[in-house]
DNA sequence: CCAAACCGTTCTAGCCATGAATGATTTGGA
DNA sequence: TCCAAATCATTCATGGCTAGAACGGTTTGG
């Protein structure tokens, strides 16, 4: 294959998807260390606030982690008095996680929190880049299939 | 504090540079598995071929990892023959980093499996929006001081 | 009624990255 | 000129995060 492909790795998608990514999240865990959480614990919470995941394999698929995980997730956050743990009555091998009122009140501490690093980040860029931006992102989610995201509105034509 | 923030987690920037990154970087990660190499490495082969990092320390900076990961990367590297180790006969402490020919045409090759997986990643995307994702990045890693990004042209007035 | 499947949990192990300690080399000041 | 401090690369020990195997309790279907 002697055809020459001049794209230098730098112009890449992927490349810089894993720079920003790599800062932003490094910014968030930062973040999160002030209530003592990282940002699967984060994550996990988000899943319960959405009502999705009625036990702890079902969130371990969502999350896409390894179900071990997810217990010791739940443990720190049960420890933090953010989640409870309920056998389901119905089947007894189950664990239904339900978030506390002190669990909403951390999810939305780091939410205000991620909103404010938000604004940070994209102090740069103008309104209607940001739109764009987050527009791009949304659909990215919707083509990939993940969890967690608002279905974007068919705009474009 | 009282006052409620109503945006939800999930809308968040943060959130989805979170979860896209990870699916990015997984799948960029699969596929320099068949050159048997990881993400960093190519980071490195990027910055030599971009004439950046005199010595290793520099290159520690540059890719913001400690001193000794630059270690373990160029050893590897340097077993598979991509990059070679000269000592700087001007200060012999130094080690400079040169890419082979091996090397040169290694990055070639990771770089067009992540324009393929670019073209992949975006292929529900309409070309502007493409274009409006790959500006906004860009304008992100100048606002931010990353290196190696190309500098945006000052074009929004 | 029992074997197989399923759920959560514990425990072990691997990988990646950091930080401290070491040896070689250079530098700047007395 | 000479020596102490700084610098660079390297090695080693350590810690955090994650997956996977093994296990007990529970349910299901034949």
């Amino acid at each position: 294959m002697p055809l020459v492909n001049d794209v230098k790795w730098v112009e890449t998608l992927t490349f810089r998807f894993g720079v920003l990514g790599a800062l932003v999240a490094d910014r968030y865990a930062r973040a999160l260390a002030e209530h003592d959480l990282k940002p699967k614990h984060v994550g996990l919470l988000s899943v319960l606030d959405a009502g999705l995941g009625a036990s702890q394999l079902e969130i371990a698929k969502l999350m896409r982690v390894a179900p071990s995980l997810v217990v010791s997730l739940a443990d720190h956050l049960e420890a933090a008095g953010a989640v409870e743990r309920l056998r389901d009555p119905a089947d007894r091998r189950r664990q239904i996680l339900r978030l506390t009122d002190r669990g909403h009140d951390l999810l939305a501490r780091c939410t205000a929190r991620a909103t404010a690093l938000d604004a940070e980040l994209t102090a740069g860029l103008t309104p209607a880049q940001q739109a764009a931006l987050g527009a791009a992102f949304d659909r990215l989610a919707a083509a990939h299939g993940l969890p967690l995201h608002e279905d974007p509105d068919a705009t474009p034509r």
